[in-house]
DNA sequence: TTTTTTAAATGTACAAAATACATTTATTAT
DNA sequence: ATAATAAATGTATTTTGTACATTTAAAAAA
């Protein structure tokens, strides 16, 4: 559809554009979701997605970024969108509809003052409170993309440090899907995709051993892309 | 984000709202697209997607349906969201964004008479012409989206007739992913699939001998499912 | 210095799934 | 009766997935 035919519908269009922001962390234990209590009304005092509307300047991915810079002060983030939430009635206030966009970040990145300041917390994913309208089902939606996403795409890394070990890739993967993988397989599995390069550091953090730490290789998983090779989990 | 904040907004929104569909369809030799030449400005006489602004009292999904519709007479169509398009300048005209929304139809099933009184024409999705805006990068998106969900979802009945023949299916399955499949290991795996009814009928328009017809037979495909299985192709 | 403790790292046998590949069959037309 | 056409079928091989138990490196405690 063309805007330049918009005299004939000018009338018609009273419907405000929003973009809301489903931010994924992992902090090693369990998946995080970024939620501030709001301080105004509509809604004050209830949990609601970060968002905003969509600027006449900007476009709206850019809108999402720049929530996300807002209150993370972070750039150059994981993010895709979702879907949009477009019923007439979703909104009590006034026709809106929203595009949801779902991000992955390194928590330990954030600017922590930041997020602070926003009065933006990171909440449990399986254990979220009630979140405005109809905000719990698009972190629903969200959680059943990143799954399907992380079925194909290796984006677990974008959760991670830049370094991290196998058993926390384990981890995390198993946060994502809420099931156990053996850890023989599992390291098998993700050694032969062949995208991990190995590093002379261990990290003690969570063992007497220590674990190899590990870095995602780009270059090599965009080899294997451009090869057509598909990845599955 | 809530609009019930609209009053700090109000003099920032003026986004129009639209969405275009990507309508596919398969004849049987090659996937189509329907396209329609546009009889009016802005772009008349140009090749263009099949859309409509989003009105006030619908919701975005719903104008798709609608737009579905009023080309076609179908209605109850396999529909999925495909992603919006929000860029600053898309439509050089006025800021309008819009929702790509991918329809899978039985082209058999269309209201002939009412496709041809819109000047829609089904063109092959691999030889199209060029079209206005980012329609062609939309088509792009959805064949992209459309290979993905049919690789774990057999969404391919949706684009067959209700009774069709396992080589009309691979002939589809061809066509969407460009490949050539084994006849008999693919026949192996769909029969596996376990989610087709056989029936006696033979469809003889292709052969001499035969094939049988089949039906989808959506129960099967529900608990499996349930179950928690994942087709894959 | 030895022993204990902890999580990391590793290998193999078996089962299931994917792949490669050639012949027979049912039917119509000649 | 024969020829022609596309449909239908089976098997052996390779690849991938799965199940499962022990050893190892390092730090802490004895």
């Amino acid at each position: 559809m063309s805007a330049q035919k918009v005299d004939y519908y000018a009338s018609e269009s009273k419907i405000y554009i929003a973009t809301d922001c489903i931010i994924f962390g992992f902090d090693n234990e369990s998946i995080k979701l970024l939620v501030f209590k709001r301080r105004v009304a509509p809604f004050e005092g209830e949990w609601s997605l970060i968002g905003s509307f969509v600027k006449n300047d900007e476009s709206v991915n850019n809108a999402a970024k720049r929530v996300l810079r807002e209150i993370t002060g972070l750039e150059n983030v994981f993010m895709k969108q979702l879907k949009v939430y477009g019923e007439v009635d979703r909104d009590p206030g006034s026709r809106c509809i929203t595009v949801g966009q779902y991000a992955l970040i390194r928590i330990e990145d954030q600017d922590k003052a930041l997020v602070e300041k926003h009065g933006a917390v990171w909440h449990d994913l399986h254990e979220l409170p009630d979140l405005v309208l109809d905000h719990n089902t698009m972190v629903k939606d969200a959680l059943t993309q990143l799954r399907l996403r992380a079925s194909y795409q290796p984006i677990g890394f974008e959760l991670l440090p830049e370094k991290f070990t196998i058993p926390s890739l384990q981890k995390l993967y198993e946060e994502i899907y809420q099931i156990e993988f053996d850890a023989r397989n599992f390291r098998k599995k993700i050694i032969a995709l062949d995208v991990l390069t190995k590093l002379d550091e261990k990290d003690k953090s969570s063992s007497k051993k220590g674990a190899f730490l590990y870095k995602f290789n780009p270059t090599k998983y965009n080899k294997l892309l451009e090869a057509g090779i598909n990845f599955k989990l």
